[in-house]
DNA sequence: ACTTAGATTTCGCCG
DNA sequence: CGGCGAAGTCTAAGT
């Protein structure tokens, strides 16, 4: 990875054009053609500018041109270097992946193991209950014995409750299914998502993940 | 900007749980607070790791310590710094902001200016219609004097027909608006947004934001 | 190869 | 400050 600190103005120009002024920015050039534009104040995650590999890059005249093939056009990044103030490569190895846990699939396999947080007496009939427009997250049957679509979100939306209600849609043509209820479980339920389910008559559930795992005891709060 | 090159392998707790095995990797500490972790592999544009300002940085005993108050619990970002390969700081300056064209904003202004790209013979009534769910991009008059709502994307995907869907649901209401037609105009549209677009009697069509500009001539695939 | 859905999405605007 | 929509979203998985 080579890192130049320089005083530099950057011209963008591909989806979109933009312009950067004269500053003194970070440039990050990866071995693979990857690049991006820092500066000190701003997003600590999104560069200013940048190219995703593959690219060209063309350095010379106090310029630096990234460039890429996008479809019929060419995305470009055209860096006027006006003083370098330091320009080192580190050799940095081998990829190391990253490890997550706590994402929406994780959610879900919790829930599948632990399927009575979703509501009283469920259990689990099977997970990615397919229907022809994709697969729904759980299916179970409630304490009546009632089929039941549980669509698992870390955070819900509006959109969730859009998507559960074309999966119900479908499911309840189905004759067998044709009272199929549905429940809307995630760590977070927008106030629009709640009332925009509660408008069509699907549950919403707020779980923790910690706590449908067992690793934490439920707040007091929970059906207060 | 301190730019820091050591091999460490990082923990993250927060909304999630991540580990990353020892290696060699950059640590971008920005001089609000912000910390960034590079590898040379992977994305261009996001970090193995993160935290976003504001942050309380500790230092020391082989080890960085990243923490944030969110909410009731604490996000904390775990360096375990095994050796340091290169430590530096750069002063940067004044932050200097990164002008934008192109983006969803410029098409519904230019679309505005030129309507007809929308339809044959329409005519502006006004931008930001509002409903009680949220403005509609543009109103419209039709060739024939009908009103006619147009959703603007720059990308349109099945979630552009469920919100344009919304919005004539609540237009129609109307009954001086009951036969509003539904217009998703784009760049780019999905191959299954246009199918449920359709379906639903919402005419599609993809635009060039140069061409409705003027500053392009148009494909002579148009209305072919 | 293309499409879809998730993301510690992030970011910006507007109430 | 919270909610909502856009993003040069990016990225991984499934078809």
């Amino acid at each position: 990875m080579r890192l130049i600190v320089a005083r530099c103005s950057i011209d963008y120009t591909g989806r979109l054009t933009t312009h950067l002024p004269e500053a003194v920015r970070l440039l990050m050039i990866k071995a693979d053609g990857g690049v991006a534009v820092w500066h000190d104040g701003g997003s600590s995650v999104k560069p200013q500018n940048w190219m995703t590999p593959p690219t060209v890059i063309e350095e010379g005249d106090g310029q630096i041109v990234v460039r890429k093939l996008a479809g019929v056009t060419e995305d470009r990044l055209e860096i006027g270097i006006v003083e370098v103030l330091s320009d080192v490569t580190h050799d940095m190895g081998e990829a190391a992946a990253l490890e997550k846990d706590g994402v929406e699939r994780d959610l879900q396999e919790a829930l599948a193991a632990a399927p009575a947080w979703c509501g009283e007496g469920f259990r689990l009939v099977r997970r990615e209950w397919p229907t022809d427009i994709g697969p729904v997250d759980l299916m179970c049957r409630d304490h009546q014995d009632g089929w039941t679509a549980v669509e698992i979100k870390r955070v819900a939306t509006i959109d969730a409750v859009e998507q559960l209600t074309r999966y119900l849609e479908r499911i309840r043509r189905d004759p067998a299914m044709e009272f199929c209820a549905g429940v809307l479980a995630a760590q977070v339920i927008k106030p629009q998502a709640r009332v925009l389910a509660e408008a069509r008559g699907i549950a919403c559930v707020e779980v923790d993940l910690d706590v449908v795992r067992g690793d934490r005891e439920p707040e007091l709060t929970l059906f207060a």
